[in-house]
DNA sequence: TCTGGGGTCCTAGGACCC
DNA sequence: TCTGGGGTCCTAGGACCC
């Protein structure tokens, strides 16, 4: 038993997690700064982090506490949420503010311990074994770090506590917000086993309800039930791991190290139907302009080039080509990506549309066996991105957007950047 | 005013080779 | 002409996480 074996190691793993992180990295940052600064705090009134509903991305991404008590959950459709709130307060989301925030975060982290595991954007793994004595009083550690963490920045966050990864984690769910929690081995049976099974990490909505079907409604029914026995219902990778998660059991470590992306990717959701090709075209060139700025900025090359249509009823359809070279060049990525639309598309109305790498190397590994097209984009791709990063996406653009009306760079919240500290870089 | 966007891991089935 | 299996690679899709 990893558990025990755990306990004998004697490991203290934390997991910091965000209280209601969007709505609280908005809070912290109208406080301390602004125009809003006036108003009410948002974690105080009931409120929202959304999308906007007249482009199609009106779901709820976080509630504050008075909003969760009106029964709003993340993943509503905001008009759902202003339903069972009429006086909710809607804010946009604001992807870069919450990467800056994000990114302050872990380097406090990493000032305590250099064995930080961003796990998300918001939560961070932290093994202290060992550590200046932090282990020593492992809660009084967790609630300095919650002092620290709001005396700095201004938001709360919760602290789990254990000796494995999944139990800090399990830990930290236990009760929000603001709260340093254990899960020690021996507090499984009292802790965790009676939760309801969809409590349980890695048991979504598809697995909790099989196992319902058989039976097992908590935890403890989990944690009781035959290892073989769901083995036989879940296969053996599935059903292991249900088994030892029930139990509390988890050999992964904390890896500090810097994490190198397996997949990047980019994808969208149009205000209105597309039926046009040109237009589809027009979209995918500007997610692979994002998806190649993406790789250029990690220094990789993809091998494998995909893309995913949604239609109009909501059915998704993907289409992924393994390539005869890697590439991160974007005109190269597209014209894999028009290919695959080619055979993929059956003519429905398109609501969103993404492209997506994999196979990513790094750009030392690329083989320079062959001589390409793309090699003079080599040189033109850097010197574009470089432009774009010092007067904005909209400097350079390819001939096809002018007066389209569409954004020429396209896609999601962008990737993180490094902040020491949040203040400095409000 | 219906239902986002970023990922990771796993499995099934077919192609292909020996 | 029919009949094998093992192993790997590739692609599609699903489940889960935040």
């Amino acid at each position: 038993m990893s558990s025990i074996k755990d306990k004998e190691n004697n490991r203290t793993i934390m997991l910091i997690d965000v209280n209601s992180a969007f709505l609280s990295w908005e809070a912290a940052y109208r406080a301390s700064y602004g125009s809003a600064g006036n108003g009410p705090d948002l974690r105080d009134i009931p409120s929202i982090v959304g999308g906007d509903s007249k482009k199609r991305r009106g779901i709820v991404l976080a509630k504050s506490v008075p909003a969760k008590k009106y029964g709003i959950r993340t993943g509503d459709t905001v008009k759902e949420a202003m339903n069972k709130c009429p006086r909710l307060t809607v804010v946009p989301p604001n992807h870069e503010l919450y990467n800056k925030a994000s990114a302050a975060f872990v380097g406090f982290l990493q000032e305590i311990t250099p064995f930080v595991e961003q796990y998300s954007v918001d939560e961070c793994f932290i093994d202290v074994t060992g550590v200046n004595g932090l282990d020593a009083d492992p809660v009084k550690t967790g609630d300095w770090i919650r002092h620290e963490v709001f005396l700095r920045f201004g938001y709360t966050v919760n602290v789990g506590i254990s000796t494995n990864k999944l139990l800090a984690k399990m830990a930290s769910e236990l009760k929000k917000p603001d709260m340093t929690h254990t899960l020690y081995p021996e507090e499984i049976e009292d802790k965790m086993w009676p939760l309801p099974i969809e409590e349980l990490f890695m048991s979504g909505p598809s697995t909790s309800f099989q196992l319902k079907q058989l039976g097992i409604n908590t935890i403890g029914d989990l944690a009781c039930a035959g290892k073989d026995y769901l083995i036989k219902h879940f296969k053996p990778s599935r059903g292991t791991m249900l088994y030892n998660y029930a139990n509390g059991i988890d050999e992964s470590h904390v890896h500090p190290h810097e994490h190198l992306p397996k997949s990047i990717g980019n994808s969208s959701t149009i205000p209105y139907d597309i039926s046009d090709e040109k237009s589809a075209h027009l979209m995918m060139l500007s997610l692979c302009e994002m998806v190649g700025k993406r790789l250029r900025e990690h220094g990789m090359q993809a091998g494998v080039i995909g893309i995913m249509i949604k239609d109009s009823h909501f059915r998704h359809y993907l289409k992924s080509e393994k390539l005869p070279y890697c590439t991160q060049c974007t005109q190269t990525i597209y014209g894999f990506a028009k290919d695959l639309f080619g055979k993929l598309w059956n003519g429905c109305p398109i609501r969103a549309i993404g492209v997506y790498t994999s196979g990513l190397i790094k750009d030392e590994n690329k083989q320079l066996t062959f001589i390409h097209e793309e090699d003079k984009f080599d040189r033109i791709d850097p010197v574009i991105d470089r432009l774009r990063r010092e007067y904005g996406n909209s400097i350079i653009m390819r001939g096809g957007f002018v007066d389209s009306g569409m954004r020429c760079v396209k896609g999601g919240t962008g990737d993180t950047q490094y902040f020491p500290h949040m203040h400095s870089a409000l």
